[in-house]
DNA sequence: CGCGTAACCA
């Protein structure tokens, strides 16, 4: 290490609490920094000095993120060789924390910096770092690498290494990568069980996560805050509303409520589970809320059709200062705007985002451009936009304009679209029925035919729709047309009697939307029998009056029941919230929160 | 030391 001056000598000590005294109080300003710094240099505290930047590089590494790291790299770049392996890894670990690929392509390139020069041997903290950087790029390939280097290294036995291994194939989405590294371990620490869950339940398989937190608990680990949020959000994401409240009970129970990301966390299980009035008190109850927060609930709002209050909240978030929306906050104002109908809205917000916010769009920007535009019955100018996006369309923007298209009624498009998808993804049901539903609209019986035979020919098959309900502490499932539940005669006679009330009510079934196995004259039987008709059968039969009624269906609810449940609404006085395959409607007096726009 | 939240369609 280089000599200090003897200014620097009596400095740095000032310097160094100072930056502490940054630290502690959270200030985030790089400008005092700054300032900081010049006055050591004019001081005689030369950036040179090892000890100095050490610090700096510290303290800018801690910054909220994202850490001003080119800053860092600039005095890194300053310090004097040999450079001490703290400083090494503490740049490293900036990067790994940022959540650029650019960052972590950095952070590889440190690693390998440090390693030409020969000077300095990586240490147990340094591999960590390397890993999670590895890990973000999901690069399974590098991290076997380096994980071989941990092993030759004499690492391997450690903790660390096998969990970095077990996170980096959760994170590449191996999961029976993950699972086996998992498996292999002789001992299995929380991070360990957190990591393998936290795999399972970003992973699509939101149930396995769950059925691991039972394994865990039955061995006798209790879970902290990151099991809290990986549990939350996998039963966030398949709508487990009674589980997730077990957990929020537990986690009152252990004092993890306090904790920022598993109260954001929360505050999405509420609001996607179509809780929206809890999901607002448990965000106004929230002392600390970063954007996160903001951010959830503006999502929030926006799938359970409260657009025009999503973007109330968007502008209370504006206003607020040190606050800044990120790419996920637009995603939610737009798809607020495309499911509400607000075309010149969302294309104003759209160009916000890139002038005032400088965020690039993603292609989830333009997919819900595309749909602002479908949606609202201009398939034509949303297939021109696609036209002219600057990125690749995939699967979805297509799937998108074939949306827009069979409720709109362009045959023409959609069959393009459909042509698209066929190429991005064959075997994918749901475009199958979208495509023959919009032809039994328009009676050509030949085209849906054509359909019925490609789908048997590919093998394809149709999810069938069901419905879930739960009273008091049991789950009742409804297919279409089910009637293997032991009240099955009650609750047909219910619906019998529903649908005569609904009738004096000027409701007309409409049949234009039956799946094609249906015969031409079961048609109407076969809507009147739609999962969610006998699911709110039931719970009217099974459930107090006025009270409210949910229901989680797999699929989109038909046009069909949709009007029919806005008449259940006010016949029977009661609020009937439908989860949809993808959002929620909350009927309420004979209207739904989607203002029949979805 | 290593594990954490929010995202376009259906």
């Amino acid at each position: 290490m280089p000599p200090c001056s003897e200014t620097s000598v009596l400095l740095l000590p000032m310097v160094e609490r100072c930056i502490t005294l940054l630290q502690t109080h959270g200030v985030s300003s790089l400008t005092k920094l700054r300032q900081i710094h010049a006055f050591s240099i004019r001081h005689g505290v030369s950036i040179s000095d090892a000890e100095m930047g050490k610090h700096l590089i510290f303290y800018l590494v801690s910054l909220p993120s994202p850490p001003p790291m080119s800053y860092a790299h600039k005095v890194f770049s300053k310090i004097e060789k040999p450079i001490n392996i703290f400083v090494w890894n503490t740049l490293i670990r900036g990067y790994a924390e940022c959540s650029s690929n650019y960052a972590s392509v950095s952070a590889v390139s440190l690693y390998r910096e440090m390693k030409v020069s020969g000077l300095v041997e990586p240490d147990t903290h340094t591999y960590p770092f390397l890993l999670k950087a590895v890990a973000k790029m999901a690069d399974v390939r590098l991290g076997e690498t380096i994980h071989s280097v941990v092993i030759r290294s004499g690492f391997g036995s450690l903790i660390f290494a096998q969990n970095s291994l077990l996170h980096l194939y959760a994170n590449c989405g191996d999961l029976s990568g993950a699972y086996k590294v998992f498996d292999k371990m002789p001992e299995k620490d929380l991070v360990a069980w957190n990591s393998v869950i936290n795999g399972f339940a970003e992973n699509g398989k939101p149930n396995e996560a769950l059925a691991l937190y039972t394994e865990m608990n039955s061995k006798g680990i209790k879970p902290d805050g990151f099991t809290i949020v990986s549990l939350l959000s996998a039963c966030a994401k398949i709508g487990a509303l009674t589980l997730g409240k077990r957990i929020h009970v537990y986690m009152i129970k252990m004092g993890l409520t306090r904790n920022l990301h598993s109260r954001n966390v929360l505050l999405d299980l509420y609001a996607r589970c179509g809780r929206v009035k809890e999901a607002k008190r448990l965000f106004d109850e929230m002392v600390d809320k970063n954007s996160v927060s903001w951010t959830s609930l503006i999502v929030g709002l926006a799938v359970n059709g409260f657009g025009k209050e999503a973007i109330e909240l968007f502008r209370d978030m504006e206003s607020k200062e040190g606050l800044v929306p990120c790419e996920i906050t637009f995603v939610g104002i737009l798809y607020a705007c495309s499911h509400c109908g607000m075309v010149k809205e969302g294309f104003e917000y759209f160009r916000r985002m890139r002038e005032e916010y400088k965020i690039e769009p993603r292609i989830e920007h333009f997919g819900c451009m595309v749909d602002l535009l479908a949606r609202a019955g201009q398939v034509k100018e949303a297939y021109e936009y696609i036209m002219k996006m600057p990125l690749q369309p995939n699967v979805v923007i297509w799937r998108t304009l074939l949306g827009g298209c069979t409720v709109h009624g362009d045959a023409e498009l959609a069959e393009y679209a459909r042509l698209q998808i066929l190429q991005l993804e064959p075997n994918h049901s749901g475009d199958y029925v979208l495509l023959s539903n919009m032809y039994a609209s328009e009676q050509r019986w030949s085209d849906v035919q054509k359909i019925r035979k490609q789908m048997l020919r590919d093998g394809v098959r149709k999810v069938p729709g069901h419905s879930l309900v739960e009273v008091g502490n049991r789950v009742h499932e409804f297919l279409m047309g089910d009637k293997s539940h032991p009240q099955s005669e009650e609750i047909y006679a219910k619906l019998k009697e529903m649908t005569d009330k609904l009738r004096l009510q000027g409701y007309v079934p409409q049949i234009s939307n039956v799946y094609v196995d249906v015969e031409e004259e079961e048609k109407e039987n076969a809507l009147v029998y739609h999962s969610e008709k006998i699911a709110i059968a039931f719970m009217l039969i099974s459930t107090p009056e006025r009270s409210p009624i949910r229901v989680v269906k797999n699929l989109r609810v038909c046009a069909d029941c949709h009007s029919a449940i806005k008449l259940v609404s006010k016949v029977y006085n009661r609020e009937i919230v439908v989860r949809d395959r993808s959002r929620f409607h909350h009927f309420k007096n004979g209207s739904c929160s989607c203002q029949d726009y979805w």
